[in-house]
DNA sequence: AATTTACACTAGCGCTTGCTTGGTTATGAT
DNA sequence: ATCATAACCAAGCAAGCGCTAGTGTAAATT
């Protein structure tokens, strides 16, 4: 029934169920586990959400929608040229698999226990994400900044970035920014010193 | 115990199981359910197999043994220009991804259910996999081919070429070999008519 | 003062799970 | 004929599962 998460209990809820679907995965995550990591009892669960489905779906749509808002932010302050964007697009998508890790890495290995209306709802979400990368990597093509197929282009960059969660080391010495930057690098074609 | 697939029927179970792991997910996926569609009773599954997990390792170990296999069987003829070797790379992994689907889906998506000793023994495999790619990436930055990080790229790479589970349509106008020139045209600054 | 709402509790139902047990049948070697 | 082995089955156990029903209580609303 609550589709968008208003509560800020709900919200904290949400956060928790992420890291727990995370560390366990959704199926072997029970209503007891998650409910014992919150602080309250297994049944009472069930006043925040309707059912264990709800909590997926509210997970992966808190880590959708915070994805599309920080690349539109993005977007609207980095400038007019077709590599400004597409670096920021690539910055603002490694920012928020970090910020929002848990909520990204359900959404990529759980998508498939979502209901049918749940994925559809999702659905939308997404592809207004991805919308977006099209647009801004069809601009760096009528740029010359790169040569190729626009939807090629697009789903080769959004599995390099997405396969980051496999392996990027927040600790480690490389930053979001220096990933997108060797990222673009890779894609054009311009020598660089 | 049976690391290896040694008997036709196991390895013909193993191709049953891996179809189910992808439909419906490791966890979901009862041993029922296996038997069932393997033609047998629940209980005589574990004449073949010690537990459910020992399933999962058999379904992962078959698709990366493969992988590597086909990936050397093609390093072996393709040339030795550092942009054939590339693409020939390229070529055997989306080649592989079409023809052990199942079993590479699992590996990407059920890695985490695997127990330590599983996931420790896949994974030299896997390293070893990898550890070809980043031979051959190198090759092709001493070349002067491409240029960046050699442990970077790979990643991108794989990354890139690994999300096409998701989205490519063997049924569609492009071939392996096509999506395998088009991901090396990006990656390389030559023009090309 | 009376009522509603939000949030939590206890207790447990009905069902499914992975796996075990103990025994049967077919095949093929000795 | 005897034995060994592989492959199977019927039956079911103990544990755990998602979820519900009914209740208590403090704060907010009327």
């Amino acid at each position: 029934m609550n589709v968008v998460n208003e509560s800020p209990r709900r919200k904290e809820l949400t956060r928790i169920a992420a890291q727990l679907f995370v560390q366990e995965g959704f199926d072997r995550t029970t209503v007891r586990m998650l409910a014992r990591e919150m602080g309250i009892k297994s049944g009472s669960l069930f006043h925040h959400f309707d059912d264990k489905q709800e909590i997926l779906c509210a997970v992966i749509e808190e880590g959708t929608h915070n994805a599309l808002t920080l690349a539109q932010a993005a977007l609207a302050t980095c400038g007019e040229s077709a590599e400004a964007r597409l670096h920021a697009m690539a910055r603002a998508h490694l920012e928020t698999l970090l910020t929002d890790r848990n909520a990204h890495v359900v959404a990529l290995y759980e998508w498939r226990r979502l209901d049918e209306g749940a994925r559809q709802h999702l659905g939308h979400l997404r592809d207004a994400y991805e919308a977006l990368w099209q647009e801004v990597i069809g601009d760096a093509l009528e740029a010359g900044l790169i040569r190729g197929d626009r939807f090629l282009i697009s789903r080769f960059v959004l599995g390099a970035l997405n396969w980051t969660v496999r392996w990027y080391d927040p600790e480690g010495p490389r930053s979001p920014e220096d990933l997108a930057h060797e990222l673009i690098a890779m894609l054009t074609p311009q020598g660089r010193a």
